[in-house]
DNA sequence: TACAGTTGATTCAAATTTCAACAACACACC
DNA sequence: GGTGTGTTGTTGAAATTTGAATCAACTGTA
């Protein structure tokens, strides 16, 4: 793509798998085309969305997991630790959200600190419409991409990785 | 983590592999792991890079491209495509860290319109301080949990993904 | 040389994100 | 009941990111 010399193997971001050479460090070379892929796959997936429902892959990842919470609703504290969000970027996205009345807020039944969420039926109609859209390009991009005993090693790799991180996050818990 | 309620196996981002229900769509269920997984750990380093060196993960990826770069420079456009940013961000990116110092601008002598960005000695250096950080914690939270037969698989499957997704970017070609 | 069409990069305004206070409430304890 | 302490969310200012112009230099063509 850039140069043409043959010393460039050694450029970390190449993404193709490097052909004539010793096998090198895999695991490292697995994490820089991890991280490579996953940056072209998110700014595809961000696109699509915004241009096909007027959706940042952040607003869609909301609503879906308002739709899947029991009720549409969610605590905004609950929101920011599934979305891996800071507080107050919660509050600016569901009140932008709310702007567009695809989602409410209400007072915290429970808790009066607490601030919940709510997913409108505008909301759903809009999630139902992008999720299409979204789960159609995740098919073409990534499942159709990969096949079935790789897909089971991914779950098994993330899921380790995603419970060890949320672990080790708070580990002084007793 | 948030609530103890059981019935919260339905919310799509819980990290755990669903315990007691059917097999669902392995593969399915991997992109949603591998997602919630990546949002984790880009927090993390993010986090760990910004607290150690004072260097967002994009400056430190941008410090990394320049560094394995021949001549330790590139052009804004070659940055852009490598990064996945947009060509207005790359070039508020490289001047702060102008500013700062690690980066230098200059003319790109074969075209007029074109801009270099080069690294400079400082930057050499905090990047090779922040690179020992960032290489400890992406060995702890990545490579130290992953075995060689798994790493093959991410590799190739990324590789592929990659590979994929920056052709079917441009397929006009011929 | 002059012209139209491209390309490479920057600028500006608007949108988003961060970070450091801040307010309101819950909880424990006296 | 009152008092500290920790939680939950919001606010406001500054930093960052986006997207639509804009500018300047290259290209090809006459």
């Amino acid at each position: 793509m850039t140069s043409s010399s043959a010393e460039n193997d050694t450029t970390a971001w190449s993404r193709a798998a490097v052909p004539g050479r010793p096998p090198a460090d895999v695991p490292r070379q697995a994490w820089r085309a991890y991280f490579e892929a996953t940056a072209l796959l998110q700014d595809r997936l961000e696109r699509t969305l915004r241009s096909g429902a007027e959706l940042h892959l952040a607003d869609y990842n909301l609503l879906l997991l308002l739709t899947e919470a029991p009720g549409g609703h969610l605590r905004m504290g609950e929101l920011a630790s599934l979305m891996v969000f800071s507080p107050s970027r919660v509050t600016y996205q569901v009140k932008t959200l709310e702007k567009r009345g695809l989602v409410e807020r209400r007072a915290c039944p429970e808790d009066g600190r607490g601030q919940e969420a709510v997913i409108t039926d505008a909301g759903r109609r809009l999630f139902r419409r992008a999720s299409a859209l979204h789960a159609r390009q995740v098919q073409e991009l990534f499942l159709d991409r990969v096949d079935e005993a790789e897909a089971e090693t991914l779950l098994r790799v993330f899921s380790r990785l995603g419970c060890a991180l949320e672990d080790d996050e708070q580990p002084p818990a007793g």
